[in-house]
DNA sequence: TCCGACATGAGACTAAGTATCAGTTAGAAT
DNA sequence: ATTCTAACTGATACTTAGTCTCATGTCGGA
C-alpha cells in the first residue's frame, strides 16, 4: 500500500472525508522535498484555498501524518512524520532536516521531576548544525547570532 | 551593582546608547514577571513605540540580557537571561518557566556527529509539564493536542 | 434523490514582526 | 557650553502567518 493510500485510509478511519482538495494537498506534500513550509504546499497545491491548506495541515498534524520542525528563528517547517517519538537535526546552512530517535532524557526527566515538583509531560528537542555537504562547499559560514546551543 | 546598572554598563561597552526609551524598556523588563511576551513589555513601557520595543528586545537578546522561551504553540516568550547554557521547563497550565542547567547531551552529540556527518553546533531543548500548584488546583486539565513529547 | 453534516474558497480580519523615513538626541569633540 | 553627527526614535505603512466567517458546494447515507 502506498503512502498516499495509507494516509487516505487513516483519514477515512477517523471519519474524515477524502475530498479533491485534500488529495491535492497530499499530492503536494508527497512531491515536496523532505521538509517544507505551509507556503510551499500552498504553491504546489494549485487551486486549493489558503484556509483549506492551513486546515488540512492541522488535520494531518493531528493524524500524525506530518510533524512540525521548529527552526531556530521560530518559523515552522513540516515534514512527513516518522513513526513515533523522534527529534530533528537541522542544517543551519541549507535547512535540511534529519530525524533521529536517540533520545535518552529519562534521567533528566527524573531529576527534574524530583527537584522541581513538576509533572513532566513532554519535551521538544531540536539539534542544529551543518551537514557535510554544506561544510565542504561553504567552509566558513557567516556567523549568525549565538543560539542557546551548548 | 544592580541588575539595571549592569545591563546599562553592558550596553555602553558595546557602543550602544542609553536612551530614555531603552531605560523604560529595561524598567518594564525588570518589573515584569519571570517570563513575558513582547506585548507585555509594550504595555508596561508606556510611551515607547512598537518598533522600538521590538528593536530593543532584539538588541537585548544579542547582548544575552534576555533569552527566548519557545512555547509549544510556537509563540515566543522571553525572560531575563540566566548565565550560560540552560534550558527551560515550562508549565503547560500556567505558563510558568523554570531554568535548568542539567544538560547532558554530549553522548547524543557524539553519536549524531558520527552517524550523520553533521557538525553539531547547538541545540534547543524545552521541557513541558505541569507545576505543583497547577496539579493541586486543577487536577484534570483539558487535554490539548498531543505534542512531540515522550 | 434528498438531506444534512462536513468541507470549501474568498476575503476580511488579527497578531507579530519589519521597513521606511523624517525628526530627535546622546554623548563625544571642540 | 556649543556644535555635530551617527545612533536612535515614533508613526505608520507594510508583510507574513494564521484564523474566522459565511455563503456555497459536495459526499455519501437513508
Amino acid at each position: 500500500m502506498s503512502d498516499l493510500e495509507l494516509i487516505i485510509q487513516r483519514l477515512g478511519l477517523r471519519g474524515h472525508r477524502v475530498t479533491g482538495s485534500r488529495r491535492r494537498v497530499l499530492d503536494a506534500l508527497l512531491a515536496a522535498p523532505a521538509h517544507f513550509t505551509v507556503d510551499d504546499v500552498l504553491q504546489r497545491a494549485d487551486g486549493v484555498g489558503r484556509a483549506t491548506v492551513f486546515r488540512t495541515m492541522k488535520l494531518l498534524q493531528d493524524l500524525n501524518v506530518v510533524c512540525r520542525v521548529m527552526m531556530e528563528d521560530g518559523s515552522r517547517h513540516y515534514r512527513i512524520s516518522a513513526r513515533g517519538h523522534h527529534h530533528h537535526l537541522v542544517c543551519r546552512s541549507c535547512g535540511r532536516v534529519e530525524d533521529f530517535a536517540i533520545c535518552d532524557v529519562s534521567a533528566l526527566v527524573q531529576e527534574l521531576s524530583s527537584s522541581t515538583e513538576y509533572e513532566i509531560e513532554g519535551h521538544w528537542l531540536e539539534v542544529y548544525g551543518r551537514c557535510q555537504s554544506c561544510r565542504t562547499t561553504q567552509p566558513l559560514a557567516t556567523a549568525g547570532s549565538e543560539s542557546n546551543g551548548s
